[in-house]
DNA sequence: AGAGTGTCTTGACTTGCATCAAAAGAGCAA
DNA sequence: TTGCTCTTTTGATGCAAGTCAAGACACTCT
């Protein structure tokens, strides 16, 4: 069965690393002054090519830090919107309810994402945010932001392409949701899963998922049943290696292939 | 059969009016100057309490407006980015594809409904913006955009909250794709779209689908048989009138009740 | 009016996922 | 350790929606 299990330290996705990947994210943060302009998630959470004396003012805009334990909301449904936050360490989940209780996962998000653009339209918070790990966020409250944007063009731009980017980002679930089968919806969430790690200089091929079965279920639209089932044949077929929640991805062409059924890519 | 039948003429929604509702949007705009400082569509797309200096910047802002014709696009998947949209008239669908060429609708647009956010991040759109009926547009180039929420703060603000307007209409798409079953998603979807042509003036309970059933059935990731059938079981269960494209909603609270099945509202 | 095309409805059958149920494994506290 | 809870796996069965197919209907163009 291999080495997976001997991973279940601490962080396995370190120990897991084997490229020579300079890792953005520094997960002990004691050595580290918490400031943007020695921040190393910088170049994932704010516009590039910042002056000084920009970087200085961004830090100012930059209130407060909070840390969250792990099972507890950074915001709820309902709650007062007054800040976006970043994700300094620690992994989320954002998920809606309906009225008759239902709920549906709509995001996770890792170090560097942002999280809370839900709120501004009316002024409150329409999802919840959940810490699925002990995290840090970084605290900008929104009025801030809306000032300093008129001063520094960038930062503008920059609010403008995050917010974007989420939109084109849930057209892609919206995608997967409305026409994939489980299968490939899976392949699809591990896959993205991974890309978004090694850009933050983890392994590509290793991960440990933060979240159950049911709550990738909720994301995808799948029950929690589903999901254990179509993991075990994706282990059978020899795609992936799973233990719990390690997960070893063994043949990456064959998940691209399970995702985008013709055209190989 | 009642007499649906008889609302055929060119805009059967205007004679199914049945309230003594201001109807915001004048469909035949001959006569009006096409002009942001008196387009009755403003209290829709543009930031409130403007004073009259800022309106004639906006006015400027707004460059051109363009016509499109039923079935062909406003921009294309891969088109570069350099405008949004407000519709002026008609009706659009967008619609993302995967490589491996399904495609699927993300959302149907109407009068002073914005159009284009999805190109901001990669500067190249990242969907189709299909007319379903003649159209018009106001073409709002974006650096113009960003350049004037600089100076009308109203405007940025304005800008933002369109933005996270449609991140959580987009959470509740992913809400109902995950977890509706298709007479809950087709309830659902009738509501938003009579709500929506309610604030703009028209029947609460009357209206025309400018979409096909196909069109209507990539939206809710059901197949176009599926609609059709769920719309014979609401007709059987006497909730609505359908002829074609005709619907009248009979009983709006068993819709409700569809959507939310158990607490009522 | 008739032909042609695109859209919609309905029926018969299939299937992928949900549901229900049970048991195994992992993690934690006493 | 034992007992408890939470999570995951796996099996048996049912059902909602998909697929395939035929025909009806509506709209357009000659």
């Amino acid at each position: 069965m291999s080495n997976l299990a001997a991973n279940s330290g601490a962080n396995p996705q370190r120990h897991a690393m084997p490229h020579p990947v300079t890792p953005i994210v520094a997960l002990d943060s004691r050595a580290i002054k918490v400031a943007c302009a020695n921040c190393n998630l910088r170049e994932l959470c704010m516009p590039l090519g910042l002056s000084p004396a920009e970087l200085e003012r961004v830090d100012d805009m930059v209130a407060t830090r909070r840390k969250i334990k792990r099972g507890s909301a950074l915001f709820r449904n309902g709650d007062r919107f007054t800040s976006l936050y970043t994700i300094r360490t620690g992994f989320f989940k954002t998920c809606v309810a309906s009225e008759d209780g239902r709920d549906q996962v709509t995001g996770f998000q890792m170090a560097g994402e942002v999280i809370g653009l839900d709120g501004i339209v009316h002024e409150r918070h329409t999802c919840d945010a959940v810490a699925l790990e002990d995290a840090e966020v970084c605290v900008m409250p929104f009025d801030r932001i809306e000032e300093l944007s008129l001063q520094i063009h960038s930062l503008q731009r920059h609010v403008h392409k995050i917010m974007s980017r989420e939109i084109v980002r849930e057209h892609g679930v919206m995608l997967l949701l409305g026409s994939m089968r489980a299968d490939e919806r899976l392949a699809a969430f591990l896959l993205n899963l991974v890309q978004r790690l090694h850009a933050r200089g983890f392994s590509q091929t290793e991960l440990v998922l933060r979240m159950t079965r049911e709550e990738i279920g909720s994301y995808l639209g799948l029950k929690l049943e589903t999901v254990s089932r179509t993991f075990s044949r994706f282990v059978q077929d020899g795609v992936v290696e799973v233990k719990q929640r390690h997960v070893r991805i063994l043949d990456p062409t064959a998940l691209k292939l399970i995702v985008n059924p013709q055209v190989c890519s």
